[in-house]
DNA sequence: TGGGATTTGTTCGTATGTATT
DNA sequence: GAATACATACGAACAAATCCC
């Protein structure tokens, strides 16, 4: 117990590369798809392959990096269609943990949750990845006042999934509704009605998610089969492409996709 | 691609491995605290310590196995508290997929669920073991039904997670209900009726948790302050205790509760 | 207290598989 | 299409920590 204080940071090397990847991977400095070698990552952080490798395996079951046999590791790049589910997950998650708070914060975490908006507030202007970060973090912190680790981890992974999406398909947007509603959210759960908390924080993530999601055939990669797809017929390629590329498709609904 | 069929189960030796243990912690075969040595897994599916210990990594980060710094691995014990956060977890993640059903299966999807339901029928009088897995094995096949990986993903690993914990907590049972209780919501799924589905989902749920965890708002850890409150302003304490706890009669197993 | 046995943590060499020219 | 270059997969061996007597 002598120098206890510096000891979990260094004490795990695996967990602070894999912190350093999250924040990095998150904030765009690796980009999706970013290939990411065992030797290289080893070097960086000056540690053996081995490290490296059980990182970017905990980064793969987290869903953050790609993981293909004998090929690799790579920066995921979420499709369209993950990104709206992790989205409806987070929301599913997200009113489990208000209408746990609701009614249930002390003064102190009152206190700091309104502190943390205040710095939201302040950074409204800077960089646009810090705004995210602290927005995101006002989500986690809300998790884990909740006391309950399970909830908390999961809602940090699926955080953290929603934010990688979010630097894949997100256009710059104005944070400043979305601190409004942080602090709607957080009136709410100090009155202890639930349903608000849940209306309100619903409203809100899907209003974040329709920022990013709006048009997914246009910003995504078709594979090679799509994109010859309409060249196929023997037709003339261009015009049929140009016409194909329009398809909507933005329905929300249900359909059962890809078997 | 000469020799297709049986590879990936061989290729990739720590899914199967993983498979294995998986299903060995659930059907009680490794009960909740029992050792996990890296040599000993090696030795008994034929491989080195790397493939063991990677496959205990992926346990790790599914919940089912704790792993200790130094100490090795163990299988799981989740305490009361973390139970309750996995079913009510659970819930919200069934109560998002049974909405996307409802209304949106085809035929042949019926037809398999109404098969599997009568496999649990037939299994009905087997082993605890059996008709437990085959419950399961609905709610899984209906997260796979959305055709949402990560949806299915992440039912699955909760769906797992709540079966470790049956197996700690949970009394033997009548499975008749439940099986009941699967068909109404099948049944409400195929007329479209979300709301039902949600609600039967929501109250089966709630009913195979309460077979395992007693009432949860109730039993919360009294601390010792709380229990000698009654005692503290000098009356005849045994009267005044009697009085304050006419909380509902659990009958059995108040005493989970351990820290 | 301490020392030996056992188990885990990590590195690194070799083999195998994939991409590229 | 073959050969080269490179990254990963796996295991043996060493180092460090823990447990037990």
């Amino acid at each position: 117990m002598s120098k206890s204080s510096g000891k979990a940071a260094e004490n795990d090397r695996i967990s602070s590369i894999c912190d350093a990847l999250r924040q990095a991977i998150i904030e765009q400095a690796l980009k999706p798809g970013t290939k990411l070698p065992e030797d290289t990552l080893g070097e960086r952080f000056g540690v053996g392959r081995t490290i490296a490798r059980q990182a970017l395996a905990q980064l793969a079951a987290e869903g953050l990096v790609d993981h293909k046999r004998n090929k690799g590791a790579e920066v995921a790049t979420p499709s369209w269609e993950e990104a709206r589910d992790l989205f409806d997950l987070r929301m599913s998650l997200e009113r489990l943990v208000v209408s746990r708070l609701a009614g249930n914060l002390t003064p102190e975490q009152i206190a700091a949750l309104r502190q943390h908006i205040a710095k939201e507030r302040a950074a409204r202007n800077t960089r646009e990845a810090i705004s995210v970060r602290l927005a995101t973090e006002f989500h986690t912190i809300l998790a884990e006042m909740t006391g309950s680790p399970v909830l908390t981890r999961y809602v940090l992974e699926i955080c953290r999934r929603c934010g990688l999406t979010l630097t894949l398909y997100a256009r710059p947007h104005s944070s400043e509704c979305a601190i409004n509603e942080h602090i709607e959210i957080l009136d709410a759960l100090e009155k202890g009605d639930a349903q608000a908390a849940i209306r309100i924080m619903h409203h809100h993530l899907e209003e974040v998610a329709s920022r990013a999601l709006i048009s997914p055939t246009v910003v995504q990669t078709p594979s090679l089969m799509d994109m010859l797809a309409p060249y196929a017929n023997g037709g003339n390629g261009a015009r049929a492409a140009e016409a194909a590329s329009k398809s909507p498709k933005t329905g929300r609904g249900a359909k059962n996709r890809k078997k």
